[in-house]
DNA sequence: CGGCGGTTTTGATTTATATCAAGGCTTTCC
DNA sequence: GGAAAGCCTTGATATAAATCAAAACCGCCG
């Protein structure tokens, strides 16, 4: 979250800070409960989501090191948040966070870059919840690690295959996408029949043709 | 949007903004185009949607007087916008938005805040698209209908009966809950068959018993 | 008033995905 | 190294929603 501020304003904001440790699985922000902080986080991964009462769940998100939690503007938390892996992040009470603004006005700009980002996204995804099929789903979410991993400017996919690890379970994948495992299971198996993908092991796959994948993600044939 | 500004602040403001007039029907935000203006509408709605190459189409929102467009941080626009009737709007070239934000920090402020809200929006909906079934997505809508209008001061649902204007078509209903036209006809059907709502006309709906529905539209039963 | 275009409802059928149920792989840990 | 526990895949079946099709309703204009 730094990089909108020197050095020295990143010492005055490291004494506003609590740092903390979450061990593995812990739900560490609860859905509905108040929202009194606001987190910045160093290391490991954090699963985000939203849960009815009858167990159903989407995972709205993956957080990883430098990324923000807690935006939320009412008093209550909008959503929970599990620590995939041991976690350590940074906490600011919503009082100092206040006090932060005001001395760093540029956090603040920086805050709401962030946020609109995070509004296209989620546009794109209630998208593909909408209106995707399984299949092009799952090519999506294959699609979307590129462009992250890669940092591949503006878009552009490499023409060549390329090996990708999948970082999540497909239990999560599956809550994240709208789908059951099953489903996710057989969408890689068809991918796989129709000559896009190749596994080495589940969480080692090969996109054989990155820009035929593209076209079925988004429906352009 | 100008609730942050003192009156003084608005005339600067006024002038820095183009005041325009859109016809019904009019596309006059288009998805992928370079992102160089701002809106803030004055009067009539607006629908956000995103649409893939063979035409499924998702709506992310109906936006309406006082409400903001085109918060995109990238350089392109994430999302179409088109007037469902005459809409009237005040238009920001994004160089001159950036001299507004210098002039007037609470607007920066103001501008985080509902770009936070509108996240928690997004994350409902997409638990309402990625797990919620027909009925449930049905429910829901007439739900956020009622506090919206209502103003329910958090989340308190009127106990007696009452009665709401449906303002859009089951067209745009359905791209809005991911479903096709015909079932949401069969949803309000079933709602009707268990004596949650009545119809007068296809627009005028009487929510019988507000607290049940609630129950059905999040699963609580 | 009566016909016409568009919207909404209702019905029959199909289909994609969920659900139920095994079976196969990995990893772990004794 | 082998058993146990989790994942993941595959198969059979069920089901919710989509699709296809037609009828009912509604507002409009002649």
């Amino acid at each position: 979250m730094c990089d909108a501020l020197s050095d020295d304003d990143l010492g005055v904001l490291a004494k506003a800070a609590q740092r903390m440790t979450i061990s593995p699985g812990k739900v560490f922000i609860e859905e509905g409960d108040p929202a009194n902080y606001f987190y910045n986080i160093n290391e490991g991964m954090v699963r985000v989501f939203k849960a009815l009462p009858d167990g159903r769940r989407h995972i709205t998100g993956f957080m990883g090191a430098g990324q923000f939690l807690g935006l939320a503007i009412s008093g209550h938390c909008a959503f929970s948040a599990e620590a995939m892996e041991e976690v350590h992040l940074c906490r600011f009470s919503r009082a100092t966070l206040n006090q932060v603004f005001a001395d760093f006005p540029a956090l603040e700009r920086r805050l709401l870059n962030i946020a609109a980002h995070e509004l296209t996204v989620a546009h794109e995804q209630m998208l593909l919840l909408a209106r995707k099929s399984a299949v092009e789903r799952v090519s999506s979410y294959l699609l979307n690690l590129v462009m992250q991993l890669d940092a591949c400017a503006e878009g552009k996919l490499p023409s060549s295959k390329l090996i990708l690890k999948l970082p999540i379970s497909r239990a999560d994948l599956a809550d994240y996408l709208g789908l059951t495992i099953e489903t996710v299971s057989r969408s890689f198996a068809q991918l796989k029949r129709n000559g896009l993908i190749e596994f080495s092991n589940a969480h080692a796959v090969t996109l054989l043709n990155p820009q035929r994948l593209e076209l079925v993600a988004n429906a352009k044939s």
